[in-house]
DNA sequence: CTGTTAGCGCCTTCAG
DNA sequence: CTGAAGGCGCTAACAG
């Protein structure tokens, strides 16, 4: 029922190695055979196995993508980006959507990609012994978040210095009481941009001579729900602080719902400024800190192919600009009657 | 270098089928042969070719998820929940994101699905040819979008009515200069919503006693950026809209965006309903009709996978609630001093 | 330029 | 309960 490469090269009277060279653009066929044969192949509804050939030719044609939460803004645009490219350049991509610490660790034990896939992408940080599964596969890896990791190609941005950009913005303002939202427990991701970006928090605080407190610090479990939480968190501290810096939009939006159910005006009585240039950051006027995100799913699905096609001219990493984009929840602070801790 | 079943068969001095029987959990196999051979398996990193099983078996052990783009939250949020579903049953996800029309078309004319998936999960309605060549396929498929369709397992929701109750919502508040914010071109989507969302709008409108005005109709591409261009559309007309449904959440927070650009209050001077239930709806207070859009995700695999192990009381159509959440977007009209039409 | 010969690694009868 | 054969559909040398 199924037609299988015999069945064309019996229709056609060549045998099973001509159509297979054919059909796949290899030399070694005449133009006019090549046509005749693409034609018949058409006619009959041939589709190659993708099974046989793999067994065959002990290539996949498939790529692996490794993500936390597809349905989160950030992971979506990302998958949508690099799938463009894979897709375009003819691979198939397999989605592992490892969310939860069990499905996770299940997948890192038994990891289903060998023999399966020819290259992956990850948009999750693994762990060092994840990495070193990873490498063990012994195919090209990509990363898109974090810093340079050896055996993996990554693209991301300087996190650090980044959340800088958000932070002194505030200083700048005026402020003096400024809380963060982030989160401590990177457990299930087990990547270091909390650490980053609330690194370089402390940093920018210090260097204005501000003392961190830790009152003014909450966690925001980078969702939504958790930055309405968190933000809700520090209001009811002794001193709420006068401006806010969100790790991440998805939180800053979550805080400024709970601005708004205790009446409090935004960039009035608090400025909030979030990360990352959601899509929707504009709607809300959310001052932030842009990334180019569907950019670092183009150019590491883009050095990956290249890598697998083995060129040896890939670079290692590649660092994605960013920058501060200064809308309406962020203003001067009033005074500096409620300013200042030492 | 890579192990191979016939590895662990001469390790353990059985034969490879022995081997095959023990590790896919088939009977036939003593317990205590078949825990030691899992256990050497394990210790050997054995994990067997996908593509050699799949050629033996003729099952993949892959399903496809066809979607038009995976960055859309609400895509995005479906595709989640359908791969926690297919990855706990033990099959792959093999993504094919059919966002433009070249890449849509390219693939429906080559299929790369044969011989390649077991089942397909279509987040996108294809039109009668593409259904057909779906169905060719011969394998379970199945659609998150739309009503019900032969030869396809759906999960959809009551399109019209759910519109019903966004316009209903807003004559009940005693507006009738209400305006549409939909879309004319389904060309690439090929989808009914907007109609049927339409045409729900034209019969709350009928029933009202309130006369169609074609200046209160503004494409919104079912994106921001067009929800925001299509309200500035209909502020330009001669006598603007004092409410408006928007389709989708997304246009309607472009709407938003525009208003306040227009230095317009909402819902003082105009008031907006949605629809969808996005998760960030409620940071910015939307009105929206909610639809449980994980939901789709969930139930449409599980339909599918039980159709993939032959049950024969999978049902052809899963109809979802929605439901209307008034938030501050929607206020009574002011008063009756631009209302009425004829 | 084209055909022949061997597998790729596993699963599935069919014997025992 | 286990082993031996055969083949799934295709690609990769190797001949010619």
């Amino acid at each position: 029922m199924t037609v299988s490469i015999t069945d064309v090269a019996n229709a056609m009277g060549v045998s099973a190695s001509t159509v297979s060279r054919a059909l796949r653009g290899r030399e070694g066929v005449s133009e006019e055979l090549r046509a005749r044969i693409v034609a018949v192949a058409a006619e009959l509804g041939y589709t190659a196995s993708r099974s046989a050939s793999s067994l065959a030719s002990g290539r996949t044609y498939s790529i692996a993508v490794l993500a936390p939460y597809v349905g989160r803004w950030f992971f979506g645009t990302v998958l949508d980006a690099a799938e463009r490219v894979f897709s375009t350049a003819g691979y198939d991509v397999v989605l592992y959507n490892l969310g939860s610490a069990e499905t996770r660790n299940r997948f890192f034990a038994e990891l289903p990609l060998r023999k399966r896939v020819d290259a992956v992408l990850s948009m999750l940080l693994p762990t060092e012994d994840e990495a070193e599964r990873l490498r063990s596969l012994g195919i090209p890896l990509a990363i898109t978040v974090g810093g340079p990791r050896p055996g993996f190609t990554t693209v991301g941005i300087d996190d650090r210095a980044s959340a800088e950009l958000a932070v002194r913005h505030l200083v700048n303002l005026g402020h003096r009481r400024i809380g963060l939202i982030g989160t401590r427990s990177t457990a299930p991701l087990h990547w270091t941009t909390p650490d980053l970006r609330r690194r370089a928090y402390l940093d920018v605080l210090a260097d204005a001579g501000i003392e961190y407190e830790p009152a003014l610090e909450a966690d925001g479990e980078y969702t939504v729900d958790g930055g309405e939480r968190a933000m809700t968190d520090l209001l009811a501290a002794r001193q709420p602080p006068t401006a806010v810096f969100a790790e991440s939009d998805e939180m800053a939006m979550g805080a400024l719902r709970a601005l708004r159910a205790h009446r409090l005006l935004v960039p009035d009585d608090i400025s909030i400024v979030g990360f990352d240039g959601h899509e929707l950051a504009d709607v809300v006027g959310l001052t932030t800190v842009a990334q180019p995100v569907a950019d670092h799913g183009t150019e590491a699905a883009g050095l990956l192919l290249r890598r697998l096609q083995a060129a040896d001219d890939v670079p290692d990493y590649l660092e994605l600009p960013t920058r501060l984009i200064v809308r309406n929840t962020t203003a001067p602070h009033r005074n500096s009657r409620n300013g200042g801790t030492s």
